[in-house]
DNA sequence: CTATCATTTAGACGAACGTCGAACCACCCG
DNA sequence: CGGGTGGTTCGACGTTCGTCTAAATGATAG
């Protein structure tokens, strides 16, 4: 599966099942803003505490978005010293884009 | 927001909320599975009849999951005597499509 | 080593979700 | 009009999700 066409050819239950696990952890306006804001960061890397101002939650509930990113392999962290650092995993991104794109152009009777 | 950038600049917490809703619709493996079976039919229409038979699921999950893509804008639908026929809304689609593409790309040190 | 700050983990609670069975509506056929 | 079939709506049940508070881990400063 190289590009995920959602239309042309009907997807299978395992492929939906692994893609809507991908889905769900962007499913959430918590966590499409912060995919938004970690891609977004200027070096492409982005500290909790860069994240965590902007929003009305507590630390936890910010952590927990981020590992629910993390496990689905949409984004990386690494410790450096005091400061977790998180930044975007293009490849598994550019999944869910290409998923929709075919779908875009109406399927030309089949 | 013509490409809906989730990169590049940050999304807002309006535009968050608003792109959550039309994610959490295909966020699940039979919906996901119905729209990429109606968006790959033959003359971009599927019978409910032709949807219900690839579920180990009743007809009233089916349908419920049909209304929850409906009411997300994703899917058309109308009753054509004894059948009803749904089909997919292309512009919709774009957008979840446009959403992740620019961010397939790693940020350039932006 | 102790104090302090940044982040994560653990446990709990209310809300939302996916599924089902039963009842209901719309249409075709005698 | 009455019966049968295709789909939907309704009400309920168990599960999952998002959030919180409290406590634990890791790292720097004194």
């Amino acid at each position: 599966m190289c590009c995920a066409p959602i239309a042309r050819q009907p997807l299978g239950g395992d492929e939906t099942a692994e893609l809507a696990v991908l889905l769900k952890a962007v499913a959430d306006p918590v966590r499409l803003r912060l995919l938004s804001m970690i891609g977004s960061h200027a070096g492409g890397e982005a500290c909790v505490c860069d994240l965590t101002g902007a929003f009305d939650l507590t630390a936890p509930t910010i952590s927990h978005h981020l590992k629910v990113l993390r496990t689905a392999g949409l984004i990386g962290s690494e410790r450096c010293g005091t400061w977790v650092y998180y930044w975007i995993i293009p490849d598994q991104v550019a999944r869910l884009g290409a998923l929709f794109t075919p779908l875009a152009v109406p399927a030309v009777t089949g």
